[in-house]
DNA sequence: TAGATTGTTAATCGATTAACAATC
DNA sequence: TAGATTGTTAATCGATTAACAATC
């Protein structure tokens, strides 16, 4: 049933869907319920067709969710029904996996542009990219529209990136580094820390 | 006041509480107040004070909370004012940057092991860890009484894998993989999903 | 003391769940 | 038709916030 504010934490469920959907989908599966789905997510299945609610009706009673037809439904909501231009600050160690790693591009993203600010590592070429200097990440930015960025510098750099990202007009920044950014509101994080994750878990041992 | 039943989400936060306060007190700052934390992390000061109080009071009325001493508590609330044991399986790109990271030891965690199946990998060393065949996880694991893992093998494995540690006793699993895993109730498990991430970003562009 | 900040309570706000009519 | 499952409503549950007495 649609519009306006959809809360933060039905989106962030979206890819989790998708993500479910797509290997239903390379599984040769054709249809599924919300009772299937919320099992194997563990989550309940009235959360998900409430989850969905917000966006459209997508299902048919008695039958429930061509696959396919979802999977188009949610990649559109989440506009991953395009490819987004992907910059890629950092490239040591993680960094060098996160560009290597071959799982963006068919989930709607393209990492298009390598930055560093070690002279050692600027012109060296990761697959068919180069490393530009991070001297020219703005203007780079600005010039290419790219409003996607991946940070994977140490955490005494990341803030630093981030500022420049947002000054440049990026809109969601994806950051590697153990630190929480600050950005202007029109920017969007999402924090990709490993080891706070496992301190979560260790909680309960 | 205390006890019993902590909100999984309050548990989750006090990564992030960690995380800050170790910023600050590697930048020499000694006090800080919930407002101040707050304001970095973007969070009301009264949901830190009331997360804090699920604990017990470490803080002071008109002054604040000593940045070691909350350090202390927290770590030890988290279990982690030790070092935990930690398997990492697969070493492909990621798994490789993952066992050559060096941002877990000081943050309670030390990676011990490591596992892959293919041959072509088996054998080598990775900084001064050698890698062990696949086949070996499940009583490694129970030989060396491993609770933690970290999984990072494609995400038609990860399952399997996923499997054995639960059975092996492990109580603990972060996975690298872009897939959502199935475990007992008695394991916890945490997604690391870079593209569910962004993609949970997209949506607002 | 005056100012500041905690820990806690109660009120508000929001998210999840249960239930069911609609309908395939 | 009988069985199954959706989309939606209302009830429940839980988390966040506002406010303030206590007190450093």
């Amino acid at each position: 049933m649609v519009f306006g504010e959809v809360p933060d934490i039905v989106v962030g469920r979206l890819p989790i869907y998708l993500r479910a959907l797509s290997h239903m989908a390379a599984a040769g599966q054709e249809i599924t319920s919300s009772h299937e789905l919320g099992k194997k997510l563990g989550i309940s299945s009235a959360q998900i067709r409430k989850d969905l609610s917000h966006f459209g009706e997508f299902g048919k009673q008695g039958t429930g969710y061509r696959i396919s037809h979802l999977q188009e439904q949610i990649k559109r909501i989440l506009k991953v029904d395009r490819e987004w231009d992907v910059a890629l600050v950092g490239v040591g160690n993680l960094g060098h996996a996160v560009a290597r790693y071959a799982g963006f591009k068919d989930r709607g993203f393209h990492i298009t542009l390598l930055f560093d600010n070690d002279p050692a590592k600027i012109g060296a070429r990761i697959g068919h990219l180069e490393v530009l200097d991070s001297a020219l990440l703005k203007e780079t930015l600005v010039a290419k529209h790219v409003k996607v960025v991946m940070i994977s510098v140490p955490a005494s750099a990341a803030q630093q990136v981030a500022d420049m990202c947002a000054e440049a007009g990026v809109k969601a920044i994806l950051n590697y580094a153990p630190i929480s950014l600050t950005v202007p509101d029109a920017v969007k994080v999402q924090h990709l820390d490993p080891v706070a994750y496992l301190q979560r878990m260790t909680y309960y041992l």
